[in-house]
This record gives structure tokens, C-alpha cells and sequence, in this order.
DNA sequence: CGACTTAGATAGCGAGCACTCACTTTTTAT
DNA sequence: ATAAAAAGTGAGTGCTCGCTATCTAAGTCG
């Protein structure tokens, strides 16, 4: 450690900040919501509780910056899926589990948190009420690159809500802390089922 | 208040828990589970904090007291759904609607909240793991003695999966306070759209 | 350099929490 | 009737929380 002391201003408020949100994410996402206490925060990202007051006048402003934070990772992560093919009941169930991978991720655990959070907090549900209409349209919008060719817009929006809500839904269910945990038979069953029912219900162009 | 002023002492035992119990229901779907504090219950329950602990050792004790008192609430929610039709996506997709309801109702509310305080909290993730194999088992009963002969035994586990699952994914996504809200446009088309696929890939066998 | 601004550390404050205890009231048993 | 037991009360206890005030360290700029 000895190069590189020195830092401008911005690198040193930037750093810290990326510290405190990245430590937000990690508590939100293994301890929960209310045991994401400032001094839990501060402790986990190395920085002291002055410093997080610095940066955030509250704990619910941390608390949304961080929502907003993985907000765009996560649309991130759901383009990075690439384009798989779909015209298969294999295909499908493959995208399935990825997605299942997606939505028990960190991210996405922490993000769960503060939507569960805000429920019985009225200002919070305000606060994160702009991250949350903007993720849900960047989530259309890409799933509407991916695959609007191959449904109507309408449908398109109701197949992604039955998706993501039911592996929503699993999340909340999976009280595991193994995240890697098996799935156990009936998941894997229900998703090769959805996946089955799916291209049952919209054929390939090639397959017709 | 001339009359019956005379209670055995497990009538008011009896009165006393089964009020801190649902008052611990409707604070926790009110209030959420942060918000449920002793006190909280205590005030809603019309009690002072001396006689919740005088039946209950500790907080964690009265919420799963409250845990397994909702669980047999909910089976028999099921239950009294009848036995509804569902040969045509219509009878379907009102079943869909009725199950909707039910996810929705506070009695739901409080299971979820409860199981979503457990995934941070290890002794109460334990202490709820009984009631929440029991009820997963009679639900799994209940249903198939609604539509077993319809279905292959791992076929319903799998399609109850998939709708219960996606309906508690959308109870987590709908913060509006009021809960008979507009279900939402894309939300409605959802559920169509997943009853059709069910009754697609099931078709009824006077159908056939 | 030296004045000034920004970043970070530390101690502490008031509020709310789960829980306890000494006490009163009501039911039960003799 | 009266003693014992159970039910219920409410003030108090120690602890943690979000947040603030005060201070030191570090970067900026003439």
C-alpha cells in the first residue's frame, strides 16, 4: 500500500459511496431488511457511520439509492442472457432456469426486500415507486427485443408476468439459505410444465 | 354490561389469546412485521403487555401461535371454494380469480409476512418449518381432492406450484394498501392467458 | 505556504423495543 | 368465608436504533 495515497475529492466520495451501496446490497441480501441497520451498513463496507450520514441524509435515502442501484444491474443481467432460441420445450426450460438463476441472485434478493419493505412504509413505497415503473418498462422492453417477434405485445407482458411473478413467488417460498440448494421435484416439474404449456400455446413458425 | 360477568378462567384465558392472536393478524397485515411490535398488539388487542407475556414467553412465541392459527384458516379458505368446474378456460379462469382473492386476503398476508421475517431469522424459520410442511401437504390434499381425477398426482403438484406460486409473487408486487384495487390490465390478461394454456395442455375428456 | 472546503471519525442523545416485576383483581378450592 | 392460584396491570430496565454534534484529516486553490 504504498502507491497511489492519493485521491482526488470525487474518487474519494465515489468510493465510499460505491462502499456503502455494494455493503447495502450484501445486508439486505443475507440479513434482511430490518437487521440492515446503519452500523451494520458502515461496518460492512469499513466506513464509519459519520460517513454514511455524509453521503445519505437518512437511512431510507440510502436505502433507495441502492434500489435504483440494482435496479439497472438488473435489467443488465436480464439482457446478458443473450438471445436463446425458444422454439423447443428444452429451449424454453433452459431460459426458464437461467431466469431462475436471475431472480434468486443477490440482486435480485435485495430488491425483493425493499418491495416487501415498502408495503408498510408509506414514503418508502413513494421513494422507490420511480425505480420500480422504470424497471418493469426496461424489462418489457427487452424481453420485447428478445422474443417480440415471435408474440403479440399484449401476450408478450402476460407471459412475463406469469414468469417472473411465479419464480417471484418461488423466491419467497425458498426459505433455504443455500442459494444453490436443489430445487427439489416439484420446481423443476412446475418449470418443465410452464415451459411445455408455453410452446404448446404459441408453436414455433417452423414447427406449424 | 350487566349480564354475564362471570368467566371461567380458561374463558378468559381463551378470550385473551384468541384476541392477541388476531390482533397480531391484523397488525401484521396492516402494519407489517416490523411494526408488530408487543406494544402494537397489545393496543390493538385491548390487553396490557403483562398479559401477552403471561401467555406467551417471548414475541417469537406469540407469531408462531399466530402462524399455525392462520395455517388452519387457509386450508379451510381452500376448501370452501366448492368444487368448481374446470372444463372451459372461463370456469378457469374464474377459479384463478377466487384463488386470487384468497392469496390476497389478510389471513394470506400475515403467512407471507411471517415467511418472509423467517428467511433472516433462524429460530423462526425453525419454529414455522412444521406448519409450513403441514400446510403445504393439505393444500397439496385439498387440491387433489377437488381435481385429482383430472390429473396425474405430479402433474397437480406442479400446476399448483406454478399458480400459487405466481399469485403470491403478485401479491408481493402489489403495494397498493387498498386490496381490491384494479387488478391491472396486464395482470387480468395473465391470468387468462394461464388459464387457457392449463386448459390447453388438460383438455377436459368430454372434449376429446 | 496558508486559507478554505470537503470527507471521515467518534461520542452521545432521545425514542422505541422486548421483556420483567411488584402488585391488584378475579376465579377456584377448602 | 378464606386461603391459594391464576389472570391481568403498568411502571420500569437495559439495549439498540437512527441520527446529530463536534472534532480531525485530507484535498483544493489563491
Amino acid at each position: 500500500m504504498t502507491t497511489a495515497e492519493r485521491r482526488t475529492q470525487a474518487q474519494r466520495r465515489e468510493g465510499t459511496i460505491g462502499a456503502l451501496l455494494d455493503a447495502t446490497v450484501t445486508c439486505l441480501a443475507t440479513r434482511g431488511y430490518a437487521a440492515t441497520s446503519t452500523a451494520a451498513v458502515c461496518a460492512e463496507a469499513g466506513v464509519s457511520q459519520g460517513a454514511l450520514f455524509r453521503h445519505f441524509p437518512t437511512r431510507q435515502a440510502l436505502l433507495v439509492a441502492t434500489a435504483d442501484h440494482v435496479a439497472t444491474r438488473q435489467v443488465e443481467a436480464f439482457r446478458s442472457l443473450g438471445s436463446p432460441g425458444v422454439d423447443s420445450a428444452d429451449e424454453v426450460a433452459a431460459v426458464l432456469g437461467h431466469l431462475r438463476g436471475l431472480v434468486l441472485s443477490p440482486v435480485n434478493q435485495t430488491w425483493r426486500e425493499l418491495l416487501v419493505a415498502a408495503r408498510a412504509d408509506d414514503s418508502l413505497r413513494a421513494a422507490l415507486h420511480p425505480a420500480r415503473e422504470s424497471l418493469q418498462a426496461q424489462m418489457l422492453g427487452a424481453a420485447a427485443d428478445l422474443w417480440g417477434d415471435r408474440l403479440p405485445a399484449d401476450d408478450l407482458a402476460a407471459v412475463l408476468s406469469i414468469v417472473v411473478n411465479m419464480l417471484d413467488g418461488l423466491a419467497f417460498s425458498a426459505l433455504d439459505p443455500d442459494p444453490t440448494a436443489a430445487p427439489g421435484r416439484t420446481v423443476e416439474r412446475a418449470l418443465r410444465l410452464l415451459a411445455e404449456m408455453i410452446v404448446r400455446h404459441y408453436p414455433s413458425q417452423e414447427h406449424r
